[in-house]
DNA sequence: CTGAGACTCGAACAGTGTTCCATAACGATG
DNA sequence: CATCGTTATGGAACACTGTTCGAGTCTCAG
């Protein structure tokens, strides 16, 4: 985690607040234990998998039990959706001269840790992150557009944008490696697609048929990803008065 | 909830059902009545609610009989949304002198309609509208980027990307919309959002304290949305070479 | 008129998140 | 050391969910 010496980010209260905790027990489980192994169950099965009952038995109890420690699933979710968040290396400084470079290069991470996380995207997108993780990353985004020297009101807005689009893109990718998506699937998927745009009526829909070939060619989510980040970029770019 | 067989990917649109329907009885179930009476449920008591008891029982019948007209509820929801997607009136032709303005123009409308009816975002996100009404926006907005004079390939990432943070947005506003969220709600978050940011350390975040005023600031949605849009059709603007 | 088959729908199944509560284990106190 | 109050535990149960089963009902073609 982050330094130890700072003091440390209040935790903003949820609906529910969590109960107090006294003393550790000897053999206990933890919030930690808890969000370690509800992550590797997203990981290794998916976020559906991911149930009280399916996190209990990995830790060798029963359901009831974690939620002396979790207010709820939400409340795990939260957990767990931070420490992703905590995964995207911050660099510690802004580069003035490349702002641009280090904000895209920084969206990149970010997609990077959240893809390495199967479909747990869903579970960002549910939820303002407030932790200390999120918090951190908010620093790096408001340092960086600030090297780049935008209005204060528009890195506002704009904090509130660019992780929507890594978010939104993330979970749409999320949605294809939530189910077992073989690249098989994916090219049949592709060729149906082809097929789809080839009998819609040209006299309705000229537009459409007419860039058929261009809709169809974003293979790789890559490119997508990338053309929104330089969309992005280049609009706030413009942004700057 | 999710049985594994079925093909994870979002199904291209089958012209007629699967379910072949005769001679249709007297007092009979339509799939048309069982969409009305789901969207209803959801705009009345949100997308949570619509539970397939739940249209049953507005219908007067059981779960299972819905069964008989479609195949599951994903199967009903994507009937739901077409529906709702198809609320946007489309202009019929396109203003090459006014092609940016023309086409905030309708996204703001493409958001109107889906805040029109709760939290029904969440379910457009989790597939990709191949219906009638979701390629006649394709065809719209192919047409208002053309005039626009942007290559083909950028509109065709475009027309990924902006339905993608016009979903975003309406989702995250549906969130708040999904719950019974009163203005007295909100704005107790907001009191909360600002305890949370005058509480953070500002020698370990000095820029999200420097901005905290700016980052509460956003009230109203609309504002956000806005700015967004700006962003973005600056950005596509910025793309045509 | 009859039989085939589409439709209906109560019951049931396998799940879910969450709560209840008797039991057990602990830290602090007498 | 013994005791006590606090807390964690976890099996059972509750109220839900989407979906399936199958027996019964109804309509209409032949």
């Amino acid at each position: 985690m982050s330094s130890g010496d700072l003091p440390p980010v209040p935790r903003l209260p949820t609906r529910t607040p969590p109960r107090k905790q006294r003393a550790p027990r000897e053999r206990s489980l933890t919030r930690e234990a808890i969000a370690t192994a509800a992550l590797e169950i997203v990981d290794s099965e998916g976020l559906d998998a991911m149930t009280m009952r399916r996190v209990a038995e990995k830790l060798g109890t029963g359901a009831a039990s974690l939620y002396a420690h979790v207010a709820s699933k939400e409340d795990l979710l939260e957990l767990v959706v931070d420490r992703v968040i905590g995964e995207v290396e911050i660099p510690p400084e802004a580069d003035p001269e490349h702002w641009q470079r280090d904000l895209k290069q920084g969206l990149r991470d970010m997609r990077a840790a959240i893809a390495g996380h199967r479909d747990i995207a869903r579970a960002i997108f549910a939820r303002i992150p407030f932790g200390e993780n999120a918090l951190g990353g908010a620093e790096w985004m408001i340092r960086t557009l600030r090297a780049g020297g935008l209005p204060d009101q528009v890195i506002a807005y704009a904090c509130d944008l660019l992780p929507l689009y890594v978010t939104a893109v993330a979970y749409e990718e999320g949605l294809y490696a939530s189910e077992n998506v073989t690249p098989e699937v994916m090219l049949e998927f592709n060729v149906r697609m082809r097929d789809f745009y080839a009998s819609v009526p040209p006299e309705r829909f000229p537009n459409v048929v007419a860039l058929a070939a261009n809709l169809t060619a974003g293979g790789t989510g890559d490119e997508r990803f990338e053309f929104g980040l330089e969309v992005l970029v280049r609009g706030l770019a413009a942004m700057a008065d």
